[in-house]
DNA sequence: GTTAGCATGTAAGGAGTTACATGATTTT
DNA sequence: AAAATCATGTAACTCCTTACATGCTAAC
């Protein structure tokens, strides 16, 4: 088995080249976007996943010919890539697991980002899995504060007061989430129903109002 | 020159120790505590750093003698650190410096979980490095929202949203902090020049008013 | 013509994790 | 008597960063 790790960075990239074609110094401009921006992610890092997808064949550098259709023509030495179709897949098949895998914390975010990529069982699945994990979270908080209290200082005590309350929020920002998906995924199960198309693997994508 | 990186875990070590001497199982859990207790601690990376201390002379292990006084007498086998004087200096000096290496992601948290073996210009200095480096962060992040509006998913927009929302509050918890240290500071200032004595070495602790 | 930003990469090393290996003590 | 949890450590490995090395192109 070849496989073995996936690397959140590798399906980051496998994400957004899914999308368009770059080379890695944009590609890296749009990951730190992606991923909040902070944590700027170093060339040392980037530079050699993209080898070692290219070497496993998933993406591939569209050498010297075909010039960017839409952009700025000439400037050679840049290496755009691509996916190539096992790139595709393994790219499709990455992003329908869940597992903690998908909802852990080094991981949600990308998960998050790329969810436009993928059908609203996913996203449920995956929201609901963080809301579990978070949850679970909250509780181990709230037992050991009760537990520690008294034996910490105030400073202790606020930094835990205030990491349980980020944590409240983001329960918080889930549970809205997964309300809004709840309701694209019934609409999108009473379009099914009434067109005789019986749904190919295409993206659920919609819901324009926000 | 020996003192090369600090490392956040070291300086945790140290202001934990400073409190209480603790054998390593106990430190860790003590360590999750205070690191908001998600991203469990390993013993692959505590031991090590406690031999590295231990090493360099910051610590010391009570051996098989002096027992521990207060706790469950007994038990061999368990190594009790305690901080040496070399120990005691290096952390008094890393908790007095600021910079980067104080307000950054990695070192804000254990900084802020031991103000309370520091003086408020030293918390103030922190906090309001914190903020400025947050304050920066916002600017960033909305002037490359601003950017790519449109060019972007739903997904990715959502994302970044919540992401400022995150930030704008820890700019918010900071300002109330900076206030209620501000207030204190005042306080201990009026109490200096009241009372004759100038003032040790101690740290300003009361406020008993949360 | 020189500075700033675009673009790609490598080598060394830091900071941590997992998995392994071991054994004592407490609880059920 | 078995299972859980306390307690300490090591070795291999992963993922990422820093610092280095290189050269092209756009703007001032």
């Amino acid at each position: 088995m070849v496989r073995s790790r996936a690397g959140v960075l590798e399906l980051a990239i496998l994400g957004l080249l899914h999308d368009t074609p770059m080379h890695g110094y944009e590609l890296r401009k749009r990951l730190n976007l992606m991923l909040g921006s902070f944590r700027a992610l170093s060339y040392g890092s980037l530079y050699p996943a993209l080898r070692t997808l290219s070497d496993g064949g998933l993406i591939v550098s569209l050498g010297s010919d075909a010039p960017p259709p839409h952009a700025l023509a000439g400037k050679r030495a840049r290496n755009v890539y691509e996916l190539t179709a096992d790139g595709k897949e393994r790219l499709a098949e990455a992003l329908t697991t869940s597992g903690p895998a998908a909802w852990d914390d080094e991981n949600f975010d990308v998960r998050f980002a790329l969810f436009a990529q993928t059908d609203v069982e996913t996203r449920l699945r995956i929201l609901e899995g963080r809301r579990t994990r978070l949850a679970e979270r909250l509780d181990q908080l709230r037992t050991s504060a009760a537990r520690t209290r008294e034996r910490v200082d105030e400073y202790t005590l606020e930094l835990q007061r205030h990491g349980l309350e980020q944590v409240e929020r983001e329960v918080a920002w889930l549970d809205g989430l997964i309300d809004r998906e709840r309701d694209a995924g019934r609409a999108d199960r009473r379009r099914r129903r009434t067109s005789s198309r019986p749904g190919g693997t295409e993206p659920a994508g919609g819901s324009e109002e926000p």
